[in-house]
RNA sequence: GGUCUCUUGGCCGAGUGGCUAGGCAGUGGUCUGCAAAACCACCCACGGCGGUUCGAAUCCGCCAGAGACCUCCA
């Protein structure tokens, strides 16, 4: 399927525009990905951008390139809120916890991977800690300083934009000019250390209760807010990469800065493409931790929150978010998780019956390009709700020829099989449920249902009726079909 | 306040100038002892007002509403 490698297209938010997609070395990919700061659980509306290049990653593999994903784990460097005086938001965490920053890292780092398997992500190539990168950090602003876009200042570093936006459009990503941040800016601390309200800290330094920080040429301090991304997409992808991607909010400042950083560091601006995973909303606002308006992914599976009926399963949660575009809002509702739910059953139904299907002479349905309309959705810009509107489409092709009224060739149904299989699996990341099955219940299920058959067949609807009331309150549903009833 | 985005049928969501996705719900049907499930068919919407065009959900303008960013945030 060379030909959609060779047509895929991006959406790049830097020219605002869908472009096709030329990796910088044939046949190879670098993508980088904003991760996590590891201070609190991740909720639903982190996991989702994590998904949404879960899916990129899974379909550039699968056109068969060879990717590096690097996405990385913050575990130090962000300003907490105006309350406290730029102290460490992982530091801050710890002193109320009475725990050891590396203690909190630690802790979210493993609850962060758990959810991510759950929902079924491929871990990247390379997960590099800010902590771990404090040497390529400081080398960075080194450089920074030499090119002569940096300034010291009271132990710290900043970043001068202005002089910076002589030479390089400072905001070009974001659509911002720079008259414009200047009239909007806000006090915040560093502010007497800074020349200019927009410098952004490269190095910040430290105070005597900050808990993490390290030596550096110019004091003991800690990394800016910005300057990891830079330094570890620039060790493990090169000064120039191919993809680098993040959720909206990221856009302005900080991928902003880190154009800047890389830029100046490097002398090449660091990303050719651009790529920005859209929030999710609940209630019709943006999911987000600080305003109290998040759900997490474990209470999301349990059932255990306010806002949904029931609990759901991670692979419906995914497959829900497989039905919007990773570049729209998605609003959470329970009503659109119970309908994802039934959609899901009826693909996954729908992948069996695929496995059972009868060959016949020749195929109703032009196969080929049904099979090539999951690739022209994906490779247009990455859009999985047509791909899944294709899907469906294979769905009552395929429950047609199960029902005799339509027939696929022995080629076609190994080609169909193949793909199909291959992009709900392999692209989108959807697997059946995880089934609590247990080896001891299944010949006691069938000992049961054989019961009822001959039940059934003494037109005993009493005691037929009787087990499969018993079974459903044991939460086992009874399907009575032509060949036979089955359980689950 | 500044910058930007969005507004699609009962619900969720694709779609950028004519051929008008898909899922769920609903209606009808097949199957079935009944039920559930499953399957099939049907259901033709684009915030309001103007404009451009032979033709607009799709382009332009205005109005209304919603949201995002501007500050840590996926």
């Amino acid at each position: 399927m060379s030909t959609y490698k060779a047509n895929l297209a991006i959406y790049n938010s830097l020219t605002g525009q869908k472009e096709k997609f030329t990796p910088l070395h044939d046949g190879f990919v670098g993508l980088y990905v904003c991760g996590p700061t590891v201070y609190s659980n991740v909720h639903l509306g982190n996991c989702r951008t994590f998904i949404s290049f879960d899916v990129i990653y899974r379909y550039l593999t699968y056109l068969g390139y060879k990717v590096r994903y690097v996405r990385n784990i913050t575990d130090v460097g962000h300003l907490v809120d105006d309350a406290d005086q730029g102290e460490d938001k992982i530091a801050k965490k710890a002193r109320l916890e009475k725990l050891e920053p590396m203690e909190i890292v630690q802790s979210y780092t493993v609850d962060f991977h758990k959810v991510l398997n759950q929902f079924n992500n491929i871990p990247p190539n390379i997960e590099p800690t800010a902590t771990g990168h404090i040497i390529e950090q400081i080398e960075m602003v080194k450089a920074i300083l030499d090119k002569g876009f940096a300034y010291e200042s009271n132990g710290s570093v900043y970043f001068d934009v202005e002089k910076y936006n002589e030479s390089h459009p400072y905001g070009e990503l974001s659509g911002r000019k720079i008259e414009d941040l200047l009239s909007n800016t806000r006090d915040l601390d560093g502010q007497n250390e800074k020349r200019a309200p927009l410098d952004f800290a490269l190095w910040k330094n430290a105070s005597d209760e900050h808990l993490m920080k390290w030596p550096s040429p110019w004091g003991i301090g800690f990394p800016g807010w910005h300057l990891e991304c830079s330094a570890m997409s620039t060790k493990y992808l090169g000064k120039q990469f191919d993809i680098h991607g993040g959720g909206m909010d990221l856009k302005f400042p900080h991928h902003e800065c880190e154009i800047a950083q890389g830029t100046s560091a490097n002398g090449e601006s660091p990303v050719r493409y651009w790529m920005h995973g859209n929030m999710l909303t609940l209630n019709g606002k943006k999911m987000s931790k600080s305003t109290g308006n998040s759900i997490l992914p474990e209470e999301l599976f349990s059932g255990d929150n306010d806002f949904m009926e029931k609990a759901f399963d991670p692979m419906v949660v995914r497959f829900f978010m497989m039905q919007a575009h990773y570049r729209s809002t998605l609003d959470f509702t329970s009503e659109a998780l119970l309908a994802a739910e039934k959609g899901y059953n009826k693909l996954m139904e729908a992948l069996a019956t695929l496995e059972k299907l009868e060959a016949k002479e020749s195929s109703s349905v032009d196969v080929s390009s049904l099979v090539n309309s999951f690739y022209e959705a994906m490779s247009d810009d990455f859009n999985a709700p047509i791909l899944v509107a294709n899907l469906f489409e294979a769905v009552k092709f395929i429950n047609s020829v199960k029902d005799n009224k339509a027939t696929i060739s022995k080629n076609d149904l190994a080609l169909l099989q193949k793909e199909m299989n291959g992009f709900v699996t392999s692209v989108l990341g959807i697997s059946a449920q995880q089934e609590s099955s247990n080896d001891k219940l299944s010949p006691v299920m069938d000992l049961v249902l054989d019961l009822r058959q001959e039940a059934r067949i003494n037109k005993d609807w009493g005691t037929s009726d009787k087990i499969r009331d018993g079974l459903a309150a044991a939460g086992i549903v009874v399907k009575d079909g032509k060949d036979g009833s089955s359980w689950k």
